[in-house]
DNA sequence: ACAGGTACCTTGCATAAGCAGGTAGCTTGT
DNA sequence: ACAAGCTACCTGCTTATGCAAGGTACCTGT
C-alpha cells in the first residue's frame, strides 16, 4: 500500500528501461531482469510476460544461444520498430519528468 | 493507447504534483488543476476524486472561501501528515527517476 | 546425491485511477 | 438575455500489468 506509488510509476516505465537496456545490445531475458531488479526494484518474473508482449507487438525479435554455464538464453534485439518506440517512449519521459521536477524544484 | 504510457507515469506522480503545489501554500481545487492541466497535461474533472480521496486519508484540510469572481472557492491545505506524506513521496520520486535516468544515460 | 545458481516460463490475483463528458451555480460583460 | 469564464462535483468507462509463487531444467561444485 504504502509503495503503491512506486508500482506505478514502474507500470509507466517499465517497457522504457527494458527498450533501453536493449539499446545498449542484445541481451538475454534473465540478465535484462537481474539488472532492472537492482535497478528499480522489478520482480523477476514480471520480465517473461513483458518480452512476450514486446515480441507481439514487433519491438524485438530473438534467438536462442547455448550457454555454457545453464539452459540455453533467449537473446532479445531491438527491431526498427522497437528503436522508434524506444526514441518516442524516452521523449515523453523526459518531457514528463522534466515537468514534474519543475513543480518540486521551485519550492521557497 | 499510444500515451497510455502518459496515463501511467500520471497515474503514479499525480499525488506528488498535487502534494507538491499545496505544499507551497493552500490552494483551492480549479487552481490546482489549471496548474496541472498545463504541466502534465491531466484531465480537469480528474482533481476532485483525487481531492476527496486525499482528504478522506486526512492528507489535507479544507475551507471554503468566498470568491468574487464566482462561485465559492474550496481551499485545501496540507496537514503534518500531507507533509510528510510529500517528502516520502518526493523521495521515492527522486530516486526512481534517478534509476531510470541512469539506465538512460549511459548509451553510446 | 545434493545444493545452489542459472535460466526460462506460467498461473492467478489484485488493484483502481484517470479520462471524457456532463451538471449546476455564480459573476461579469455585451 | 446571452455568452463566457470561474468553480465545484459526478457518473460511467476502460483498461493492464506487475507481483508472488511455483514449476522445469541445465550445470557445477562438494
Amino acid at each position: 500500500m504504502a509503495d503503491s506509488i512506486l508500482v506505478q510509476l514502474r507500470k509507466g516505465a517499465l517497457d522504457l528501461c527494458v527498450l533501453a537496456v536493449l539499446s545498449k545490445g542484445e541481451n538475454y531475458g534473465y540478465e535484462i531482469a537481474s539488472r532492472l531488479v537492482a535497478a528499480v526494484g522489478m520482480g523477476e518474473g514480471t520480465i517473461y510476460p513483458l518480452m512476450r508482449r514486446m515480441q507481439n507487438d514487433g519491438l524485438v525479435a530473438t534467438r536462442l544461444v547455448e550457454s555454457s554455464s545453464g539452459p540455453p538464453r533467449k537473446y532479445y534485439r531491438l527491431t526498427p520498430l522497437g528503436q522508434s518506440v524506444f526514441e518516442a517512449h524516452r521523449r515523453d519521459w523526459q518531457s514528463f519528468t522534466g515537468a514534474v521536477d519543475t513543480l518540486l524544484e521551485d519550492l521557497p
